[in-house]
DNA sequence: CCCAAGATTTGAGTTACATCAACCTTTGGT
DNA sequence: ACCAAAGGTTGATGTAACTCAAATCTTGGG
């Protein structure tokens, strides 16, 4: 198929029921297609925004894999999430107009380009619309709490092992294996987001490895018994 | 003054501007007044809501001081926060319809109840109600990155620091003392807070002390060097 | 006013994770 | 295809923060 023939509409778009609303009207879907302005590639390594750059747009991700940081004066960076396919990202750039962290993609990723003025106005005649953008909001928000009970209060094993459940919990929502995955980002990242460093991680890793709970092949993982990474989750001081 | 005489009102709101939006017409004002459905006194050490309870209100802070909290199976607790006057709670409800934390009073404490429907209703028609309810949920979601920064990746010095300059920032905002700060929290529960445990909050606590940093009596501290608590979030491994 | 329960501080000893270091593996550019 | 650079693993050692323990201080109910 040739790519200029791919229509930029979320209307035909495979991942609506991830990042949209559904039970809408053909007509107010119409109106959500006319919304997304544009897609935009980002070639892997390169950043979809930066902290400072001026906020006009939201995005969501059509394909692609990317994390977002924060990065003190000093330049200690705190990796604050992993995103992939059908999530949004920029909602940090609402408050002041200016984005307060870096999204760059770990891999070939190409995002709907959604600009917030106009989003804003459809959703104010588009009930449907406002409320899901309340409820992606709150979504984060939520999320954010579990990760602040991560680095606050669980241990290296409990993090890597909550780690690993999430992610294949939203790979398997997209139609991935709950067992078999591959990181898209290196140890050094993942240590950022859980608090810990990459000798950590990886010798982390390696227990698990030992205790028959993963596999692990460079970026390839296949968990072998998914209960007792639930177990370490739930079950921890011990 | 008889206390029923007061009147629910945002429009003669002393917080009005650090809850509301600013510039708003006359009409618009009395419309958000309208919103604001009744006050609800929540007396120190009782909930505003738990983890579980429906969800079908936001909670505006006209007094009092709040800390929200989520927690683990096992009975970990990690606080996610701590709210003030003129301060938004609720927002982690809005994904599920129930709230998904514990929100509780660390002092007597007074809250407008903003019904969910109703403000989405008219945020519909009153534009500036609508942006700037998008800026309150994409600030809380900045501040928790800034939490993940400081359990993340800064020392237990740095996080106090950080913590205490947010505090003062915040009181300060609010016409107390840069300087003089009375803490409405235990050091359990700043522990919580910054992934510290006691010991070692009250430990940091007499090292700032001996530094002459702080000087500290109970739940009241004086910041002596504002710029050491600078420095230390700043220059931190030294 | 008194006392029990809770909160805080401080000291001594322990530990999970960090740091330092060496080595191995993979990757991407020429 | 080669090689330098980057990513990853493992071992030895260090340390910040945790745990355990005891003493002191504060607070609220009767």
């Amino acid at each position: 198929m040739n790519p200029q023939s791919i229509k930029v509409a979320c209307s035909n778009c495979n991942l609506r029921e991830l990042c949209m609303p559904v039970d809408l009207s053909n007509e107010d879907l119409a109106r959500i297609d006319a919304l997304v302005g544009a897609r935009r590639k980002v070639p892997k390594g390169e950043s979809l925004y930066l902290n400072g750059a001026p906020f006009h747009a939201l995005f969501a991700i059509r394909t692609g894999f990317f994390k977002t940081s924060v990065t003190l004066e000093d330049g200690r960076e705190q990796v604050t999430g992993f995103q992939m396919a059908g999530e949004i990202m920029g909602l940090d750039g609402i408050v002041s107009d200016q984005h307060t962290c870096d999204a760059v993609a770990l891999e070939n990723a190409e995002v709907c380009v959604i600009p917030f003025d106009k989003m804003e106005a459809l959703s104010r005649e588009v009930n449907a619309l406002q409320h899901h953008v309340h409820k992606i909001m709150s979504r984060e928000i939520v999320r954010e709490h579990g990760v602040m009970m991560m680095l606050g209060s669980m241990r290296a094993e409990e993090r890597l092992a909550a780690f690993l459940l999430n992610l294949t919990t939203r790979l398997h929502a997209r139609g991935f294996s709950r067992s078999e995955l591959v990181l898209r980002m290196t140890r050094e990242e993942i240590g950022s987001y859980l608090g810990l460093k990459i000798e950590t991680v990886s010798r982390t890793f390696s227990k698990l490895v030992d205790d028959g709970v993963l596999e692990v092949k460079q970026k390839n993982l296949r968990i072998l018994k998914p209960d007792a990474l639930r177990e370490i989750v739930n079950a921890p001081a011990c």
